[in-house]
DNA sequence: TTGCCGTCCGTAAACGTTTACGGAACTATG
DNA sequence: CATAGTTCCGTAAACGTTTACGGACGGCAA
């Protein structure tokens, strides 16, 4: 005898009255609910799952799907702890679980998705890694999976999404350095087509424009999200004939491959060349502290988590005003990496 | 209609015959089983994750237990998806599915195991962020939940385990810089009391001990895992009266925290003071670079997954010589941040 | 007393699968 | 033709819950 069944035998009790009594629903004795709270602290019940959710049609699940191996995403190494950590802080109050859901380098999205995700695993998804073309969206629309991306896609089913504000971030950091007196300056894309690239390059080339500037092609480097990645651009960047006076790194952790390239060529950010990035908690312990823009991460999970539950008609009472579409905004933190000034002719 | 009936009512068949066509057992004629194939990705059909692993008493998922939140674990994003991408690769061949289960820190990991894990969520669990003393042990051996740890601890519930090689890294750390003059060597330890403190400390001690050395206490620095404790350490270390001439780093960010603090008080790794880190990807980007130990985390991923298998019964066939009770050696990675000799006086 | 209401509890169905069992139809063998 | 064996399929039970429904019981008012 298992499961609710040895308790309800243990205390000579229906298994419908235990499972109210556990649930805390109204038609139980207090007296009875306690006996029975008692017995399954002392025989270590625990409700089955699979029954429960089975019979419920929910699992109090929420699936974060992300893509393991490295140089992946791009993002820097404490990116999706913090992130996790503002959606738990929202998931708490509704005793949801949060859950990352690993999809495997080797295997394509879409296929761990409709393989693992479509089989009722979890109540609500949040999607990370958004490409720019994502049939992942089209198929949970389809099937009225809640979700929220993280990440702008083309891809449009009306769904809900948050991402960074890449473009109040080119915006800012173009008209910081056209300001300085920049004339010819690089920006950075990631390796992939993932939607931000676009979204950066084009806002860069637009906000330059409006300086009566142009993005030159081969001030475009792609690399890949990494260390390494930003050290070849620095590589590269200095092999030009006329290299940049200043560049805008898109990417998180390559700020510190690119500090070191430099340095090797006795390049020195800030003196030689301005550089602004995006925050990470090693952007303060780099050699001028570097100029970057930042964001709350954990914000932005709480965010993510309201978004997805206001789209959940179980939960969606309780945020009836979280946003749907909304770049997040970032703020510019002031190091030393981009007080170099152009000398005017 | 849902799920599999509708699928039998669509093809006029029975449910059972469904159920064994889509699950590949031989009772059923090659021709029909195309044919419910086929009806199965016309109609969509995915089969319920519920109903199945409550009939089967199985969910074909291994759970991968860690804490959100930064500054907890000093393990950052990267270092679990390498892991995990060596954990995959063996899961795929058993069509297991690798989910992480993410404990927010503001919960006890007790309570969260008790909740989530306890209730059949998993066929198998790898619990990470071992303790020295971890409840979590005892309370899935009691229930026979097929585990094993990535890091020791002195709970033995003969449960099996992975860990780095620390003892090795400690005793190769510490012979290294004897063997280069130094007397006076710092270390590091993290700031909570896992196990991998207590044992690194341990063999540094008796690892000078053999060379007739002490380990002075005021040379054991505690710092949280991240760029900002490097940097403590550093400030604390050189404010001493006697500053010790070498440090081993126990954590992996704090190398770069440790050199800046280093660097604006215009003392060099390896001219100055002799350095010894763990690899991370950026070791290879810090000036100089820094002399580390390095593993694959991908292979541990993999060891862990064959050991965590050769747990389960219904897989332990296909392993039968995984490693049990195994530390993870680590190579020395020959950097310029231990070169510094101490002269002889 | 009768009737009604409220409190508490037991019964049984339902959720979506898998699988043991038995049987129908057909083939092969004597 | 009779029998045995093979191939394929349908039936129904089972997994562990939750919950709608109804009933037993006691208290209270008329």
């Amino acid at each position: 005898m298992k499961g609710i069944r040895r308790l309800a035998q243990h205390l000579d009790i229906s298994i419908g009255t235990v499972s109210r009594a556990l649930n805390g629903k109204p038609d139980v004795n207090e007296e009875t609910r306690k006996r029975v709270l008692q017995a399954a602290t002392d025989l270590g019940y625990v409700p089955n799952q699979s029954g429960r959710s089975l019979r419920q049609g929910t699992t109090n699940i929420i699936g974060f799907m992300m893509q393991t191996g490295t140089e992946i995403t791009g993002q820097g190494d404490t990116f999706f702890m913090s992130v996790f950590d503002g959606v738990q802080a929202v998931f708490a109050r509704h005793k949801l679980d949060l859950v990352a859901l690993l999809c495997s380098s080797q295997e394509d999205p879409n296929d761990y998705l409709r393989r693992v995700v479509a089989r009722g695993f979890a109540d609500g998804l949040i999607l990370s890694a958004t490409q720019r073309d994502d049939p992942r969206i089209e198929f949970l629309a389809e099937r009225n999976i809640p979700f929220v991306t993280l990440g702008r896609s083309l891809t449009d089913a009306g769904q809900p999404w948050l991402d960074l504000d890449f473009e109040g971030m080119a915006q800012a950091a173009i008209d910081r350095l056209v300001a300085r007196g920049h004339r010819r300056i690089a920006i950075t894309r990631p390796h992939d087509d993932t939607n931000l690239g676009y979204i950066f390059v084009d806002r860069c080339r637009r906000a330059l424009a409006a300086h009566g500037l142009a993005l030159e092609e081969d001030l475009i480097f792609r690399s890949t999200p990494n260390e390494a990645g930003g050290y070849q651009i620095a590589r590269d960047l200095l092999a030009l004939e006329e290299p940049p006076t200043a560049i805008v790194l898109i990417n998180e952790t390559i700020a510190i491959g690119f500090y070191q390239a430099l340095s090797e060529a006795g390049v020195k950010p800030g003196r030689d060349i301005a550089v602004i990035g995006r925050y990470s908690p090693h952007a303060h312990f780099l050699s001028p502290p570097l100029t970057c823009f930042r964001l709350s991460l954990r914000d932005l999970g709480i965010a993510l988590a309201e978004t997805l539950l206001s789209a959940m008609p179980a939960f969606s009472d309780h945020y009836p005003d979280a946003p749907v579409n909304r770049v997040w905004p970032m703020e510019l933190v002031e190091g030393e990496s981009d007080s170099f000034l152009v000398p005017q002719r």
